[in-house]
DNA sequence: ACTAAATTCAAACGAACGTTTGAATTAATT
DNA sequence: AATTAATTCAAACGTTCGTTTGAATTTAGT
């Protein structure tokens, strides 16, 4: 018996099919509520077969995240390679604005993306940590202190410490962006998730203002 | 077998055994993660005790959430009765404050309810939303309307939308500062409950002045 | 002290869980 | 066509789950 998959005909198709699945009941349902039974059954694949691909539960949690979360990651490393290039252009606007539009030009060619993915961005930083640390340290660690060092530059040497806890909340914001259908009394009307991008992103701009320094 | 507890000696010692019990794991792995034969073992009590005082599990979490967050609706409506009875007072800074402050308050004299509070409640506005809406509904809907109304009187009739949306934002930032030891890289140095919600407030003034209209 | 209600307890219920097995089947290689 | 590897499959592994039962025990009321 075959340990793990490395390249097959139709192998991908299965493979697909059960991080689909998994990632719709992973959303909806959270991990731990989400059996593999009901994945494979969404899936229409055999039980068996998430374990030959993805070999355990978690492994197919990390799978399904990656797949979403590293295109934002190399967007926003190159957003950021962008405005160094041009430093004249690096504005607190500019690198809030480079942060944030990844998450919705991410899914920009794919309108079934477009809607899964701050969904499960939303749901997978609300898990409990012990679950996410592994995930996260991986694929956001790295980025967000290169974000919180351009903000701190821009903002004119402003206290680490400080730029740390508006980045918290610029971080907390987004996450419950992601979440719209979410527990806040009644939504806002034409809930388009680049409207509120917009609204995120003056928030956040307008927050951080009290932290410039003039040097 | 009587079906639920009314008013006995030192029953309320097994309820609350396990209340703390439930909450304090609960918060560490999440309500589909923590069975209740963990909860009864930590809580030192039998396992039928759970079903005997709270009926389900589902249960245990909304009384276990209850007596949290029912402190804190109460000094929100206090608050903004507070300010109502002298309007020259209703700024946005105020409401804000009135808005944040009871989540450190509520547990001044206790502390160590002062530490778990807060991730209870970012745990919870974690949880998948079938779990969490009916708790939300009953205890978080009404103020949060009335908040977003006294903003937008504050911000001289702004945009119904546009406020809710900066509320979504500011709620956003709460949860996520009650989850400090969150996934975010580097967890600022002085980390105290305190310093991060005076850094949220003045975060949040500072976002909603783009709101502001000169009526 | 007696009675009745409230509470605790050990034990078990059926169901669902993640995981493993080993044979059957399909695909790739020579 | 023969051989090997990759994949799918039905079935079961042992464990844990939320819940229920009914008797034992403790508490409250008279």
């Amino acid at each position: 018996m075959g340990t793990r998959a490395s390249l097959a005909s139709n192998a991908a198709s299965t493979r697909e099919r059960i991080m689909d699945a998994a990632e719709d009941l992973f959303i909806e349902h959270g991990y731990s509520a989400t059996s593999l039974r009901a994945i494979a059954s969404a899936a229409d694949v055999n039980l068996a077969a998430t374990h030959y691909h993805f070999g355990s539960k978690f492994g197919l949690l990390a799978e399904v995240f990656h797949r979403r979360i590293q295109p934002i990651d190399l967007a926003r490393q190159a957003g950021l390679d962008a405005l160094e290039a041009q430093p004249e252009k690096m504005t607190v606007r500019a690198i809030v604005e480079a942060f944030l539009t990844p998450v919705v030009t991410a899914g920009d060619s794919d309108p079934e993306l477009r809607e899964r993915l701050p969904r499960l961005i939303g749901r997978l930083f609300g898990e409990p940590e012990s679950l996410t640390k592994p995930l996260l340290e991986a694929e956001f660690t790295d980025v967000a202190s290169r974000y919180q060092r351009a903000l701190a530059s821009a903002l004119g040497g402003a206290s680490a410490d400080q730029v740390a806890w508006h980045f918290h909340f610029l971080v907390g914001g987004m996450i419950h962006l992601m979440r719209l259908q979410a527990p806040l009394g009644k939504t806002p009307s034409a809930a388009s998730l680049r409207a509120g991008l917009q609204a995120l992103i003056n928030f956040a701009v307008a927050g951080f203002n009290p932290l410039k320094k003039d040097a």
